[in-house]
DNA sequence: GTCTATACGCAGATAGAC
DNA sequence: GTCTATCTGCGTATAGAC
């Protein structure tokens, strides 16, 4: 095969390393030299596949945040029951942040340092499919039908991403304040996904006296 | 009075000052041309009062550090009982962090782009108080005694952090994904010092079927 | 204590040979 | 497509006058 074509395989090699250095570094904190180093080439040509370094982190956060949208599409399939729904939404999103846990921290810190440049991101190439207002029609529906608890939709979708996304922001503090090795606590993490939907459950089950808020 | 000593009010301005960018930069992005420019002074002077970056960011950040570890010291005073403590840590802890949004983010990046530094200051300093083990007893007495759910402590910890924390680290995402305006997300934010501890006291309340788990 | 001017290294980016 | 060498600007830090 004829090389007039970038070689994918180097292409590869530097998304990988900038994707490692980025997560860990950030932005700011990720140097154009380490990423060559970890990609095993030198600077001039990470310069030569993408022109700037904005350019390179720009790809890399573009793909991370895809990632780190939660798929509310499973919550939205009208065929199971609720709670079912937000049991699998609940497996199926802990278990992808288990095996990419440096994307949490990696979005959400980046959106907050340049929340504009994020906004001109997320809106200037393709405005991303939310359904929030289908799944917050369907959570009141549920709330009206007495299946669950009285509750704003707002709420309870923050809850559910609260549950699943921080504790993987707060590992290396948390294991530590808790006096448990890194492995101990990642076995708890894993834990979670059956945890994390039992305390919703329980959350979200209508009792006799239920919603005495105040 | 003779000036020998350290002007208090240009230190003030600067830690001010300092805190304003971190908080929003971090340690590698913030720089001190933009430090010096906020609090109305040059980077000379900067560096007279603290001779390094490095310096001047250890200060900031041990005392952001502080402020973020929520005062479990408020789960384990005996006298009322256990729901109430944990709707006291709540309103206390989430009021908080309405006053002081950019502390987590800040403390829970730098940690991760640096666990071993982190480490380091936080038994370097002084051992913290962290009395985790006690409030882990006290949450398996509860249990025992048939007075919440049976879940374990390290989950219902992590749960209540999470669900305290996360919304302020998320903020900028979620109320763009939400559709919602700045203002509107604040109020939302408000409201979770009794949302989040009726989700809780629901969550723990034992049912009849309670804990058919799996 | 506060300033201006400057030294100096680091990091992003380019030129040009192979 | 990949390299070495180099330019350039920025950012930390210091020197030295007031």
């Amino acid at each position: 095969m004829v090389k007039n074509k970038i070689d994918s395989t180097t292409q590869d090699k530097i998304l990988d390393a900038a994707r490692e250095i980025f997560f860990k570094q950030g932005y700011a904190g990720g140097k154009m030299q380490d990423i060559a180093d970890a990609a095993g080439i030198n600077k001039a040509l990470l310069h030569y596949y993408f022109k700037t370094k904005e350019k390179l982190f720009e790809v890399i956060f573009l793909d991370a945040f895809s990632k780190f949208v939660p798929k509310i599409d499973l919550l939205l399939e009208t065929e199971n029951p609720f709670l079912e729904k937000i049991e699998n939404f609940i497996g199926i999103y802990i278990s992808f942040l288990s095996s990419h846990s440096a994307i949490p921290l990696f979005v959400i810190n980046e959106i907050n340092k340049d929340p504009e440049a994020f906004t001109q991101r997320m809106f200037g190439t393709k405005s991303l499919p939310f359904p929030i207002q289908k799944l917050f029609s369907l959570i009141n529906k549920e709330v009206e039908q007495g299946n669950i608890i009285e509750i704003a939709p707002q709420h309870l979708l923050i809850n559910m991403i609260s549950l699943c996304v921080f504790p993987f922001l707060a590992k290396p503090l948390m294991y530590r304040v808790m006096g448990l090795s890194e492995k101990q606590f990642t076995l708890i993490l894993d834990q979670r996904k059956s945890e994390v939907f039992v305390f919703i459950k329980n959350a979200l089950h209508p009792t006799i006296y239920s919603r005495q808020k105040n």
